[in-house]
DNA sequence: CTGTTAGCGCCTTCAT
DNA sequence: ATGAAGGCGCTAACAG
């Protein structure tokens, strides 16, 4: 130890991994299509979550992400090479191709802030569905009758915009309201969109817009002042997650809170039982969530 | 090869890392002290250009944090593994100790954000103190004069800070004008200490607030209009970053945008140069710095 | 308790 | 062209 000490000896981390057949080591995996998944606010809180409980545990953290990668199979294969003991997918889309591939290699993987129907894969997630529901709920109680749902293209493709959409559409259902398609915007321009929205006879305008995250509610607000609305008075702005900018607006940010921290702690903990066969694959997670209503949301006029 | 294809067949990485003596990786490595550096809005877009980048290099992202890792030699050691190529610190901080110790292992690194005196020592950045000596500039330009500057409680430990104030300083002096120390805050709890400074006597208050980053200064301008001060009407709000929430409040938030992404993607290109034995260490890089004018900004009355 | 050795999976060299 | 073998740095098993 002495000696080791002196001559400035460190452990080869490449022929350790080789010897004992694992490495300390989680992968994060990001499988954007268009938009990277990372640039996203609440991004930054999950990685913070997974990082601390990493560390924590004494686990290394390797980011794979698939950018602009044309060949697939390169991709995959790189997932493959037993450089981390597990793997997290972040925000997978509903269609991944990794999914299979890891499962047919038996290599340990968990779903952060995705669903699959197949029971033996490990979802962390909130119940999307559910409270986007319970929050149109809360804008219909307040007399909201047109609610604009605001996503971004491609977005569709993944299971919190399905999900979320899901619940704005059976809270209308529930309350025996019809569902304006022409109030269902992808958003290519949100200025001009926001515009043409608001440009509509009163009869057709929404009094509110449900923006399907913090980030898309916050521009889209932004959107609304400068082109003269007052929020709430003119039109109310509700989003999801409450990212830290949903509290620092002005107004405030109505919202449904997400525990984006705990989630990526969580993926790391299960993904941990997991490799140490301490727990089966399949568990499926969900997160409590908490609406958070701020200034940003008022009874239309 | 269609052998191994049907078969299934993966290299393992390690075993080829430990016998090409490479890993194509890069280590990311975070040294906060205190609030992690990559909760903050203006890291994922660094992170962005550097997984971009890296991507395109075909080169892994290892991820390597210092959160409550008490014992600072394990946590050094982990560095000297050899398990990736080259290493770059994010924003370190100005007395950490992995540089010392990667210079004696003789493993490349770049500074992502960061200063060093040594001129073996890459460093890819912007002109802090000219960009925001540049801003306070263009503040007294517009006629105010006592702008308060506000950071928070351990950033001075951090180049970005030192240099920023120091440019906020130096332009007062070159404009002759005195510095006003209490209108230099260190923020435990914004909301009071906003209050304390907005309650000075009419002849003492700041009519402008320059924050540290976007973040500080977006939070700055919240608490202000929750305390019933307009803004820029009453007070003016600056920042740095140009981080994408400074475009979309209300009002927009004037300040120096920094090219985040870019910051990212040239650390990987110089430390991918310095592994490959292309160029020598001792690149520093000064990206360029726009001023970002918009609506939190205007004379005082 | 200390010292020796086989082999983790791969690549490179050298021999056929 | 194909094949065999040595060794990358380490650990674990076993021998002394």
């Amino acid at each position: 130890m002495q000696a080791a000490r002196r001559l400035n000896y460190h452990p080869n981390a490449m022929a350790q991994g080789l010897v004992r057949r694992h490495t300390n080591t989680v992968g994060l995996l990001f499988l954007h299509s268009h938009r990277p998944v990372h640039t996203s606010p609440s991004f930054v809180l999950m990685l913070d979550g997974v990082l601390e409980k990493a560390t924590q545990l004494r686990q290394d953290t390797l980011m794979y992400t698939s950018y602009s990668w044309s060949d697939g199979r390169r991709h995959i294969s790189s997932l493959l090479d037993r450089r981390c003991d597990g793997l997290i997918l972040v925000v997978p889309r509903l269609d991944n191709e990794a999914v299979p591939a890891l499962r047919e290699h038996g290599i340990p993987f968990v779903l952060l802030a995705g669903q699959s129907e197949d029971p033996a894969i490990s979802t962390v997630d909130t119940d999307n569905r559910g409270a986007a529901g319970a929050l149109v709920h809360h804008l219909i109680d307040l007399g909201h009758r047109r609610i604009a749902f605001l996503h971004g293209r491609g977005e569709e493709n993944y299971s919190y915009c399905r999900d979320r959409l899901a619940g704005y559409q059976r809270a209308h259902a529930e309350r025996g309201l019809a569902c304006d398609p022409g109030l269902r915007v992808m958003v290519d321009s949100l200025e001009e969109q926001v515009a043409s929205l608001m440009g509509l006879p009163a009869s057709q305008r929404p009094t509110a817009v449900f923006g399907l995250d913090d980030g898309m509610a916050l521009r889209t607000m932004g959107a609304l002042q400068r082109l003269g609305w007052r929020v709430p008075e003119d039109v109310s702005v509700v989003g999801y997650d409450d990212i830290p900018g949903a509290a620092t607006s002005w107004p405030g940010l109505t919202t449904v809170r997400q525990p984006l921290k705990q989630i990526g702690e969580c993926c790391v903990e299960v993904l941990l039982g997991q490799i140490a066969k301490e727990v089966a694959p399949g568990q499926k997670i969900i997160l409590p969530t908490e609406l958070v209503v701020r200034g940003s949301l008022a009874p239309p006029r």
